[in-house]
DNA sequence: TTTTCCAATGTAAGCGCTTAGACCAAGGAT
DNA sequence: ATCCTTGGTCTAAGCGCTTACATTGGAAAA
């Protein structure tokens, strides 16, 4: 291994001035610059980073920690769509560090299995800064986490205070996809195919879910299914609900994400139920393949790869100066229509989701809310552009 | 900063005794080890990575760069699905280090952009080894990087001598394919819809086209386009086509990737052209959204998981065996049967493929090789079931 | 000429960790 | 009683780099 001492001494100067060369900034006479510069060259010398990393106080690198849920099954399979997420999110965070001279340290984890918390541990002492996907982590580990190093969390629990999370406003993009259907579509008989109870994105979409049905007595829940978030739990989903309604099929059924409407769409293809003429279904999240189904499906887009965006900035943000407070940020949605919903075949929308009204109640003081908004207030809100919203700080 | 002579000096010990604890494998008094513990967990201490990576003369870190083609247009882009392909091989690759201590260090790199070299140079001073993805970095960059670390490159030029390369059979895939296009469908003028010249694993399918061709004087080529891998090219080629042939279109279009078929696909569609009745398309890769289209696309599966998964396996052996020969690994490939081909609709066959007879000369000495493979040789070869196929070494 | 000043360069003290080798009891063998 | 072991622990020398501070040798100022 070629190390600075083997430079300097081939160059015959100091350490310090290989080091000064290296980093350019210093005033070094041209002629001893050359001279360096050319040593290096000809030794093929390339500086260590755990050196460097150990001699300045820091590392230069950020870790994007991607918690999966639950075991991966099938190899390629639609089922890994539910990894599309972190794909996106990895695009993001690249984009944002690929001009500073920061690196990218990617671990997966399974859901909170336990013996991957010391791996998480053991991560935290490679980085600056940790981003950390969905937020599946638990909070007292978190807290723990980030009173080592700066922590954010990507859509992960906005009430989570011991972090700072940027996540996606769920509450407002369901709300805004369940008006529609509600409003614009006159479907009444609503049934829920819900995600995961550990799932704090599943948790705002179905409290607006919920709002909205208390808002309107004419409105009802039919049922409700808890789903796993992947396509085969969608599929379950709509074979049971079929079974079970037998010719009273809902008006729309609500899915919390993509995945499992597209499992639901294929169940009642198999079954010979027709999208959306017997029942609407939607999903959430805007995944790739959603406009290539039989209906293209109507959904609320995530912008995931700003999410990874703004979440990487703002870790940057906190390396730079800690001390600063934990924050939530929410980031704007948008309504995707497209004709699972009931709009006429061909249709393409994007719409922008303004901020809800009372946002605030979307931040909990700190348990675990249940129908905290009085109804009423989450009406469909469909004006104004605001584009960021912070909930607090 | 909690450090190793914190936690010493509050258990009343030396560093040594502390750093045994931490690996545990050295004997230390058990009432010892539960009060450095203790210490430990209170003091929340965790080792720093840089100052290991220092001391033991290895950081446990692998970089996986991914070089992207051009640059990234749109968004949220169907275009943006040649990502999938480093996509898959991260999960690969992931999937490899997962039980083992080692750490993901990921770049993405524009495609052989001067400026980007140095970050690869200086990446390889943060890592034991590095991974590669395309064949895209000069042979000769890539030597001065072998030079310094070990390397092993994905879905490389299989003749590349200065690092190890893992790679689809390319040249094997491509030939089954067109010969089932040929044999099986009597497809007889064909079209050829290419990569970019940069690109090996074009290159590899383009010889066994021709190869194929060559050694049926029935069989003709209409034309060629040169795309770029991209979604958007492949419709230009589509519209060319379909521009110049007027009434005569060829029996079959064959593209060098997934993308540009889908591309092509589009085209036709928006023409009225039907396929596969009046044009079969065929394209190469399996991307996921191919089999989701009308018609569902005929391909060739990559292993791209796998490809991550081997690359990363040869790459750890190499790092603690240094002073291997670098050699090239050839993975198998899979027909993928549905029905843009002009099989009946529904088809969903997958078909190994194995090695051609010929696999040797899939690896000319060092130049760009020019049909080294005398005609006649690239028969559609669909007996066996070989798994694995080394070209040397 | 002497003094002053400053650009250019050198010296050396860490950064936090690992680990070879030294040291020390406490048995066990002689 | 003396000499070896040997398990348990400590000492201290690095690992390759950065950087505060010291040094040096002109050029400019006096």
């Amino acid at each position: 291994m070629v190390t600075l001492y083997d430079v300097a001494r081939l160059a015959g100067v100091s350490t310090a001035t290989v080091s000064r060369v290296v980093h350019g900034q210093d005033r070094v006479r041209d002629s001893t610059r050359a001279r360096v510069l050319e040593v290096i060259d000809q030794l093929g010398y390339v500086p260590d980073g755990a050196a460097q990393s150990l001699s300045r106080r820091h590392k230069n690198v950020i870790g994007l920690v991607c918690v999966e849920r639950q075991s991966p099954r099938q190899q390629y399979d639609i089922e890994s769509m539910s990894l599309l997420f972190y794909d996106e999110i990895l695009r993001g965070v690249e984009a944002r560090i690929r001009h500073h001279e920061w690196s990218l340290l990617i671990t997966y984890l399974q859901e909170a299995s336990d013996p991957d918390l010391p791996r998480l541990l053991s991560l935290s002492g490679q980085v600056d800064g940790l981003l950390i996907g969905e937020g599946v982590v638990p909070s007292a580990f978190l807290a723990r986490l980030a009173k080592r190093l700066p922590v954010v969390v990507i859509a992960g629990d906005p009430s989570e205070r011991a972090a700072d999370v940027v996540t996606a406003d769920n509450r407002a993009g369901s709300a805004a996809l369940v008006s529609h259907l509600i409003y614009d579509h006159g479907r009444r008989r609503l049934y829920h195919v819900d995600g995961p109870p550990s799932a704090p994105d599943a948790r705002e979409r179905r409290l607006a879910l919920h709002e909205l049905l208390g808002a309107h007595p004419a409105c009802q829940l039919l049922g409700r299914y808890e789903g796993m978030f992947s396509v085969g739990s969608g599929e379950e989903a709509g074979e049971k609900l079929l079974a079970a309604s037998g010719n009273s099929l809902p008006d729309a059924v609500v899915c919390a994400n993509d995945q499992m409407a597209i499992g639901v769409l294929q169940a009642f293809a198999k079954a010979g139920v027709r999208v959306p003429e017997q029942v609407a279904v939607v999903g959430f999240d805007d995944i790739f393949p959603g406009s290539l189904y039989d209906p293209p499906l109507t959904t609320v887009h995530q912008p995931m790869r700003l999410l990874g965006e703004q979440a990487c900035t703002r870790l940057l943000d906190r390396i730079a100066r800690p001390g600063l407070r934990p924050k939530a940020q929410l980031l704007p949605t948008e309504l995707v229509l497209r004709s699972s919903c009931g709009c006429p075949p061909g249709t393409v929308i994007r719409r922008p989701v303004p901020p809800l009204r009372t946002s605030r109640a979307a931040r909990p003081s700190r348990t675990t809310p249940s129908r905290t908004t009085p109804p009423g207030d989450a009406a469909p809100a469909r004006r104004g552009t605001r584009k960021n919203s912070d909930a607090s700080n």
